[in-house]
DNA sequence: GTCTATATCATGATAGAC
DNA sequence: GTCTATCATGATATAGAC
């Protein structure tokens, strides 16, 4: 059943290299095939076998890659990670615009995931089988959402502060609401093939925190 | 890697049943320790074997009581959903009350998954990997979340009308952003091992939803 | 209804030739 | 770096005894 998808899609974010020596051209192409299979079936259910089949490889080819495929999983991830920390723009406290600037280079490397069919993020896939990852996963994935949450509510608070958000109640529930209700709409997007939930959810929560430049 | 949970957890929610014939004592137990499991670790990750060991039985018994893990899911799903959908308290257009308590209905059931660490909800976790699964449980997952937005807006819209909800736009909107919402918070709570996120989003979504009675 | 035994298959991974 | 060949394991599922 995992290889019943008819139309396996392309995505380009997150091609960004982590810490450690870039890919090669090969291993890229692995790295790329297996985030984009993970995002759309999820961690479990993506096989060397798919990845092989779709590159027109041999499985033992992956491996000299990537020996395991928690190591694989562990690249993809830091990979991906990565390339939304490096989007996050600082704010410079004495210009209000820049915290509106900060806001939309948080929300760039969202759109690529927005605009693709059948996937939802890859924080949230591999979030929802969490247990099941290696403890190197599970830790980067629960920091990642610790540092999202401090990053935006901090953004949020100076924001407001300065007059160009608005909500109400502590920058930190805020926040976690944000981060909440952007993974619940990736996921609900994904889940009725409906690419527009996305739209609307982001609309909705802009038009809570610039309401008063509607108004 | 599915097996290195080291404390299962029960869970009782869902155990009303589906249209079709009741649950004999050990289907029931089959499918409750299934339930438990996927919710916190996917479909995918979890095996017939599991089962067994948990429950001190064969495979083949199991086998006896749901000839596929395909149908077993549909089975778990189906009378999870029922179990939400049956709590919707229908509205009284004459009651302004009766809007808050059609939606005190509509969390009431989310109480048990929020209290149970390392689990999220069922529809969340099989949407993040959607595509793995049999047509049949794909519609179930998919027709849910349109009702649920379809439910939610005519609540949130008829207590907006009566004054006794708050909040900006359309009401389908507002219901996109409320579900999308508590199904991040429920996976961001998993994700990251911290109970108190889905809380605080709860916490923050209300003083918004009934932001007037706090003032 | 539960069991033993077994069939079949996919998986992650390794050894060693080229 | 890529290949063929192979291994060990665990999965879903079935047959048939009790």
């Amino acid at each position: 059943m995992a290889n019943s998808h008819t139309s396996e899609q392309k995505i380009t974010i997150g091609r960004e290299q982590s810490v450690c020596c870039p890919l090669s051209d090969t291993a890229r192409k692995i790295a790329d095939t297996f985030q984009n299979m993970v995002m759309q079936r999820g961690f479990n259910a993506v096989s060397y076998g798919d990845i092989a089949k779709e590159l027109g490889i041999r499985t033992a080819s992956i491996h000299y890659h990537f020996p395991t495929k928690a190591g694989l999983g562990a690249t993809v991830l830091t990979r991906y990670r990565d390339n939304f920390k490096n989007a996050w723009e600082d704010v410079d406290a004495d210009d209000p615009e820049s915290y509106v600037r900060a806001y939309d280079s948080f929300m760039a490397p969202i759109c690529p995931v927005r605009d693709m069919d059948g996937v939802s993020c890859l924080f949230g896939v591999l979030g929802a089988t969490q247990k099941t990852l290696c403890p190197n996963i599970q830790e980067i994935l629960a920091s990642f959402f610790v540092e999202q949450e401090v990053w935006l509510a901090k953004v949020f608070e100076g924001g407001r502060d300065r007059g160009v958000f608005h909500f109400s109640g502590p920058a930190t529930s805020f926040a976690k609401l944000y981060a909440s209700a952007l993974q619940g709409a990736m996921l609900i997007k994904k889940s009725t093939n409906n690419p527009k939930h996305f739209d609307v959810v982001i609309e909705q929560l802009e038009s809570m925190l610039f309401e008063a430049d509607e108004k």
